[in-house]
DNA sequence: GTATGCTTTCGGC
DNA sequence: TTACGGCCGAAAGCATAC
């Protein structure tokens, strides 16, 4: 008979506006947005993190900047352009941290990571509990960062945890209140339901996870097909197997800027994406990565999204090749829409490893069937 | 029909 | 004059194979 699993889900608190709090402390008790300008004009850009003060005139991740401006006109708030570099330090000291309080450990983004403790607490919950407050604690202390920690007996139950109280909350869902917590909260919280899921739920009446759980597995089947319908049925009931593992590599590599004029012109943005080819496919040798697939895609002038991939059996390394890819993918996406291309990216994805790596991974692959 | 893998779009920060 | 990023992983859509 094994314990059962305790994992700890940790988000660090608008992260990137809190990093700027931390590097000017004169920040506190201001509106605080973090912005990422286009350079299309001097104000031309979108917000990618506010703090809670901004948050509460309702600025929001996403929005234009002079909208942020304009509702907090006279609120004294400061607006600050990324420093990515900045918030990557700090975010891998904490990473370093958490990892070393944990048996296994999965980042997730910049900004967020899983820890399984099942081993050091004993299974236990009081223990466990005590210790996603030290945690907490431990983060703060040593880097000034506050942050939201959930835990509960797997990655679903403690990441719906640590949302549910922020910033600065720590919600602990003990073995035999699992299913009390989930029930009034909306299906949505649950990974993997996305927009139309949730509307499919909502035609058969279904809102809350409760409600969700009231549904028979039969009829999940039915509307989700047999994987995903047996996901949601365990989900409902606080169910889920995934197991916390350390992720060595990002699964993509993008880059994407801002055009100074929109175009459909190939000649135009051609050279653009080579840049951005050229850097993308750099980073990836610096981490010893091929890759296999490469997209093209561009935002329009309405501000829709198009792309383009190509997957190919053999990993790529080549910019060369690489390029010349591209531009046909560029080509392929201009004539699937008469609308002008206003921002383009590239991404590379599909990775596998160059070199003795390589040999090893996939002899283990095998070894592990 | 369902699983799988690839392509495209969505959405959070 | 009607304004708007860059990056990531998740979700949805689709083709193919069994």
């Amino acid at each position: 008979m094994s314990s059962p699993r305790i994992v700890i889900h940790v988000d660090l608190d608008y992260f990137f506006a809190q990093c700027e709090e931390k590097r000017n402390p004169n920040l506190k008790g201001k509106p605080v947005v973090v912005c990422v300008y286009s350079g299309r004009t001097s104000e031309s850009g979108a917000v990618s993190t506010a703090n809670y003060n901004a948050r509460s005139f309702g600025v929001k991740s996403g929005m234009p900047i002079f909208q942020a401006k304009r509702i907090l006109r006279d609120k004294d708030a400061a607006f600050l352009p990324v420093d990515k570099p900045y918030y990557q330090e700090i975010s891998s000291r904490i990473m370093a941290l958490l990892r070393g309080h944990a048996d296994k450990f999965e980042q997730v983004g910049i900004d967020e990571a899983f820890l399984d403790v099942s081993a050091q607490s004993h299974g236990d919950f009081a223990t466990a509990k005590k210790l996603a407050s030290e945690l907490k604690s431990r983060v703060y202390e040593q880097e000034g960062i506050t942050s939201s920690v959930g835990s509960g007996p797997n990655k679903l139950v403690a990441k719906i945890a640590s949302d549910q109280q922020k910033p600065n909350g720590l919600t602990t869902v003990a073995p035999d209140s699992i299913l009390d917590f989930l029930a009034p909260l909306e299906v949505r919280r649950i990974v993997g339901i996305g927009k139309k899921t949730e509307q499919i739920l909502q035609g058969i009446g279904v809102k809350t996870i409760a409600d969700l759980r009231a549904v028979p597995a039969e009829r999940l089947r039915e509307l989700f097909g047999r994987t995903f319908g047996a996901y949601l049925f365990d989900a409902a009931r606080g169910i889920d197997d995934e197991p916390v593992v350390e992720r060595d590599e990002r699964e993509q590599i993008s880059r994407i800027v801002t055009l100074k004029r929109n175009s459909r012109s190939p000649e135009e943005i051609f050279p653009e994406i080579s840049k951005l080819i050229d850097d993308v496919v750099s980073k990836a040798a610096d981490k010893g990565l091929a890759f296999k697939t490469i997209s093209v895609i561009g935002i329009m002038e309405d501000l829709s999204t198009h792309s383009r991939s190509e997957t190919f059996e053999t990993p790529l390394d080549s910019a060369e090749s690489s390029r010349r890819i591209s531009r046909v993918l560029l080509e392929n996406l201009l004539s699937g829409t008469t609308l002008e291309i206003r921002r383009i990216g590239v991404k590379l994805s599909n990775f596998a490893s160059t070199g003795s790596t390589a040999k090893f991974q996939s002899t283990l692959k095998e070894f592990l069937g």
